[in-house]
RNA sequence: GGCGGUGUAGCUCAGUCGGUUAGAGCAGCGGAAUCAUAAUCCGCGUGUCGGGGGUUCGAAUCCCUCCACCGCUACCA
């Protein structure tokens, strides 16, 4: 059996989750983890916040709050946005919190270093005397040697731009003490990502088949590869290996080098709490193991090359990535979504108005899949009410109510005199029918939600064609047979949108009377006329209520 | 400044390893039907494929250049 391990962006602990950052990767790894499952593959999806990092640091002082809390806090509130946008994961962990997190981080560090790719060097660094620290560069203010713009960051000057050396910056200053910091040595450990390149990754990146917006990303990437850091002076963060001894002494591993190793030990955390600690290293180190990283388009260099070349590296027998399907960036009206506050709102209050599988299903249509896209009110609504009211919701409403009036309510029976031309009829004559989840397997989201509503359509046109309401009184069993026919067809519509809307497929599936969750069932492909019958004639149907209301555009909206 | 993206029908976008009359959905117009959440079905698209130049028998699709809009700039998918 297939065996696919989804992971979705380590979401940095320092801020709300957005509609980018859903559309971007969270929703399409749930769509895809549901719809392989419906297809009969074993799926692991796994997620997280990564927690540590300079940035978080400073947010946490600035909030006054300890970094574990300050932590905390948003990643509670992550889960919160999954939960009410219906993403479902095995495990939601966090670096910080994860009990093996630290543990696997440093046996990377010390396998990398035994296999010679890390590289140890000394250079001067910014120093504050009085909080006895050295200073990241976000914590270093100063007079930009460029344009001469007074409140520099250490790392970019935000007058002019000019990516900013500390150690040149006039006048530095501790953004936490305001003392003027001095030079000190110190010793950092280097990825040495050239020699992994060369060696490896370099010729595996070159015949791997990436998904066109990554290729075109990745082209660039390996001409200038540099070593990288993978330690910082601080305290917030996974604690350098004993076996490096004193060297080590006051210094994390760099946020990067952890948290994508996040992956691995979120992966660990649970199966050592479903009591098969061993487990994780069917995932992480089988050979039959397709791993899938669902990421935005920032993250494509780490994704591709950097976390790879780490993989490998540690000689481990570690599988490396099949597929890295990122998404570009999706934009609100053509500003861009903002993580403090701003124009961000409130995803937990947009579903309750308008509905979480609506919602899902309008990010689904719009995926920023091959190029950036934007988030539309008007079009938002315009879908919900065109594809799902009208189509989908419509289609099952006219079919329900009438065999409820006409047919006693229950699923009628196909007569045999009228199988085989309505068989041909559905699905033949009534349009091209496209496989949603055959779509979602190649990362095309926009056209499965296109599909599930084509196939919708055609249900409506097979309603037309059919004109039960006069076949009642000319031929009566045709009639039956039409609308037993009918049903079948709803069925296989809550099949095809269970992956992109779970909740209305469920309630389209217990209107038809049918019992249990739709998501157990299969979706093997697209109908065949031997075998796509599969209800039982006699069923009573459920309650009947419109599947999706009509939406109304909010006033001052546009 | 650097890097990158986008520019195709009113709107949102497909299509581009060069090759028949450039496509889809939505909106719009006309018609049919009346079971249904006035929901459906059928028919209707001559658009300088941003401008200019080049390569070619042939370019929306390759190259050069210009214009417009936008994003990123090191960790926010």
């Amino acid at each position: 059996m297939p065996r696919t391990l989804v992971t979705s962006a380590l979401l940095y602990a320092n801020g709300p989750l957005h509609f980018g950052h859903i559309a971007g990767c969270y929703l399409p790894s749930d769509i895809y983890t549901r719809a392989l499952r419906m297809a009969g593959d074993e799926v692991l999806a796994v997620s997280g916040s990564d927690d540590h990092g300079v940035a978080i640091t400073l947010a946490a002082e600035t909030a006054g709050e300890e970094p574990a809390a300050y932590v905390a806090r948003w990643h509670a509130k992550m889960r919160e946005t999954f939960a009410a946008l219906d993403i479902q994961y095995d495990i939601v962990s966090g670096t910080s919190s994860c009990p093996p997190h630290a543990d696997l981080s440093r046996e990377f560090f010390e396998l990398l270093n035994q296999n010679g790719y890390l590289v140890r060097r000394a250079a001067d660094q910014l120093y504050c005397e009085s909080d006895k620290r050295f200073l990241a560069d976000r914590y270093i203010e100063g007079t930009c040697y460029e344009c001469g713009y007074e409140a520099a960051r250490g790392d970019e000057c935000p007058n002019c731009g000019t990516w900013i050396d500390p150690l040149k910056l006039k006048n530095p200053k501790s953004k936490l003490s305001g003392e003027t910091p001095v030079r000190r040595s110190t010793t950092h450990w280097y990825l040495d990502l050239p020699k992994l390149r060369d060696e490896k990754i370099g010729a595996w990146i070159k015949e791997h088949s990436w998904k066109s917006n990554v290729a075109a990303f990745i082209e660039n990437l390996l001409k200038d590869v540099p070593e990288r850091a993978i330690t910082r002076d601080m305290e917030w963060g996974v604690k350098l290996p004993s076996s490096v001894g004193e060297a080590g002494d006051g210094k994390v591993l760099y946020v990067w080098f952890d948290a994508p190793i996040g992956y691995i030990s979120f992966t660990k955390e649970l199966m050592e709490e479903r009591g098969t600690p061993d487990a994780w290293k069917d995932w992480w180190q089988g050979e039959d193991t397709n791993l899938v990283h669902f990421i935005g388009k920032d993250n494509i260099p780490f994704h591709c090359l950097v976390f790879p070349s780490m993989l490998y590296g540690t000689k481990d027998g570690y599988v490396l990535p099949a597929e890295v399907p990122a998404n570009e960036f999706y934009h609100l009206k053509g500003g861009k979504f903002s993580t403090s506050g701003g124009n961000a709102f409130d995803i937990q209050a947009f579903v309750d108005s308008y509905g979480v599988d609506a919602t899902r299903f309008y990010l689904c249509s719009s995926m920023p899949e091959t190029a950036d896209s934007e988030f539309s009110m008007e079009l938002f609504i315009g879908t919900a009410n065109s594809s799902l009211a009208d189509t989908i919701g419509n289609l099952a409403q006219r079919v329900l109510k009438f065999i409820g009036k006409n047919a006693e309510g229950v699923i009628p029976e196909v007569h045999e005199d009228h199988r085989e031309e309505m068989d041909r009829i559905i699905l033949t004559e009534c349009g091209t029918l496209e496989d949603p989840v055959e779509h979602i397997r190649q990362f095309r989201f926009r056209r499965a939600a296109e599909a599930i509503t084509q196939n919708a359509a055609a249900g409506n046109r097979f309603v037309d064609m059919m004109a039960p309401w006069t076949l009642r009184k000319e031929d009566p069993v045709k009639a039956l047979s039409s609308l037993a026919t009918l049903c079948e067809w709803l069925s296989w519509t809550a099949r095809w949108m269970a992956p992109v809307m779970p909740s209305k497929a469920q309630q389209l599936w217990t209107m038809l009377g049918q019992e249990g969750s739709i998501h157990d069932q299969l979706a093997p492909g697209l109908p065949e006329a031997a075998t796509w019958r599969t209800l039982t004639p006699g069923t009573p149907l459920g309650e009947v209520t419109a599947l999706f209301p009509k939406l109304e555009l909010p006033e001052g909206e546009a």
